[in-house]
RNA sequence: GCAGGGGUUCCCGAGUGGCCAAAGGGAUCAGACUGUAAAUCUGACGCGCAAGCUUCGGUGGUUCGAAUCCACCCCCCUGCACCA
């Protein structure tokens, strides 16, 4: 057997990643001893993971790192249920068909964090509908559901408020769903002798589940780690912004979007952050840290945040292109970028848009910019007409120009032609070109 | 099923016949200040550039006028009953 890493808790600690483990540390013994199998499940609520799954996944990965077999699972099961947990309403089932798309999508995703050709710990994705799709209610009943007191399910605080909370109830669909997922790890126990958990914080209470169902079935010693629920020192939530969550997946939140939204992190935040979302070591970042205390101004740690976890999830490529693109609007410039340049940024995920070749009478600028999704009302361009925060290749265009947008856009304006930068504020950018 | 409570604009939450597109807070957007920060201040915040238009679970009604009153319906919560 390879040798484990055995300071892997130690460094999940210093990172801050543990919020809570099973069994009295015990399971540190137990990771250091020998090669571990663990599991984390990710279910499939859309066709695509948003930031949020982000810590458990590369918390895997580091677990892989140290030697242990990380198995991604896909709640294709799950998924069809719906997890309570500290969920102030009951949720709408989605359709078998949906959810299986889903888990397609999920899996791939999830693929990217696991390395299955590792020679001494391969990682595996499996899917929890695998072994409960054929399953009876009775046999379901009688040799899991026999397994958990009611009781007991009733005082967990995931679904206190959904029990008590006035104005919401609970399903018992959405009930049982800690069975199924304490039944994934007693599966995955005796499938390939699994013999840990790990997941957010609002997880406590499944895992837990799973390690009690695991002993009562197999007389399986098995352990649970649950990770801090990431928050941000303001108070707002973590993982969205004005344009909303998020995603890993490219084609909803663009490399661009994405590497931006981690260059906007909290001075606050930031450091916490790269222990949560880097490979880079405690002590690294703690001199960082220390180095950007000392200097004045800008901190640099928010550009290596965005690099690293750019990277981590879009690999060097998308790095790259996000990497492009905010060198050519936020660097000063943009009037000397070339043609190509300017084509490269629209290939590169710049959001953009083109140009009709005559413009109609109904078309104002304030209509085009929405159209754009540049702002979700007129009412937002028009303020920012107002205060002349609209630009177009460097130059301002005020109220006057709404009714003129072939002013605005005319031939003569274009950047080589045919392309026009526009900013709306201080960070959104939109590229409306004419085709060639 | 019965009784009681409730469904308001993204969220929380005021509003119980006109002064209501609807208080206040949060979130969000823009401006100033900055570091593409934070904090603070300012403006915006249903839709519409505007005139204006559409909202307060749904449908009808009363009224000059309704988020506010009435009727019916839908949904949620609590208790009781039913199941026994």
């Amino acid at each position: 057997m390879a040798g484990v890493d055995a300071t892997l808790l130690e460094d999940l600690t210093r990172r801050g990643l543990v919020n809570q483990a099973t069994g009295d540390g015990e399971l540190e013994q137990h990771l250091a001893e020998a090669s571990r199998t663990l599991y984390c499940g990710f279910d499939p609520t859309a066709d695509s993971l948003h930031i949020g799954s982000l810590v458990p996944l590369l918390t895997l990965k580091r677990f892989q790192a140290a030697g242990h077999k990380p198995i991604a699972l896909v709640g294709g099961a799950t998924g069809l249920i719906g997890d309570p947990s500290f969920k102030a309403q009951e949720r709408s089932l989605n359709t078998p068909e949906v959810v299986a798309g889903w888990v397609e999508k999920i899996k791939q995703q999830v693929s990217a964090f696991v390395d299955f050709d590792a020679v001494e710990n391969p990682g595996i994705v499996v899917n929890n509908l695998d072994w409960t799709k054929d399953l009876s209610v009775l046999d379901f009943l009688r040799d899991v559901g026999k397994h958990f007191s009611v009781n007991n399910m009733v005082n967990k605080e995931s679904v206190k408020q959904r029990l008590q909370r006035e104005g919401e109830g609970i399903s018992f669909t959405e009930f049982a769903y800690i069975l199924l997922q304490s039944m994934d790890f007693s599966e995955l126990y005796k499938r390939y002798q699994c013999t840990l958990q790990i997941g957010g914080s609002d997880q406590w209470g499944n895992i837990t589940g799973g390690v009690d169902l695991t002993r009562r079935q197999h007389r399986g010693k098995v352990f649970g780690l649950t990770l801090p629920l990431v928050t941000k020192a303001d108070g707002t939530k973590f993982g969205k912004t004005e344009s909303g969550t998020i995603w890993l997946d490219p084609k909803r939140t663009s490399p661009y979007a994405f590497y931006q939204f981690w260059l906007n992190t909290a001075d606050a935040d930031v450091y916490k952050f790269l222990r949560y979302f880097t490979f880079l070591s405690v002590d690294a970042i703690d001199a960082l840290e220390k180095a950007d205390a000392e200097r004045q101004g800008r901190p640099e740690a928010q550009g290596v945040l965005a690099k690293e976890v750019t990277r981590l999830v879009h690999g060097e490529e998308g790095l790259q292109a996000a990497e492009r693109i905010s060198q050519a609007l936020f660097s000063g410039g943009i009037e000397e970028l070339s043609q190509s340049d300017l084509e490269q940024l629209r290939l590169d995920g710049l959001p953009s848009s083109e140009l009709p070749r005559e413009f109609t009478a109904e078309q104002s600028l304030i209509q085009l910019l929405v159209d754009a999704g540049m702002a979700p009302s007129g009412k937002q361009v028009k303020d920012a007409l107002g205060r002349n925060a609209v630009l177009v290749n460097g130059a301002d265009v005020g109220m006057d120009s709404n009714g003129v947008p072939a002013e605005v856009f005319a031939g003569g304006r274009a950047m080589h032609e045919r392309f026009y930068v526009v900013r709306l504020g201080k960070k959104k950018y939109h590229l409306f070109y004419r085709s060639a």
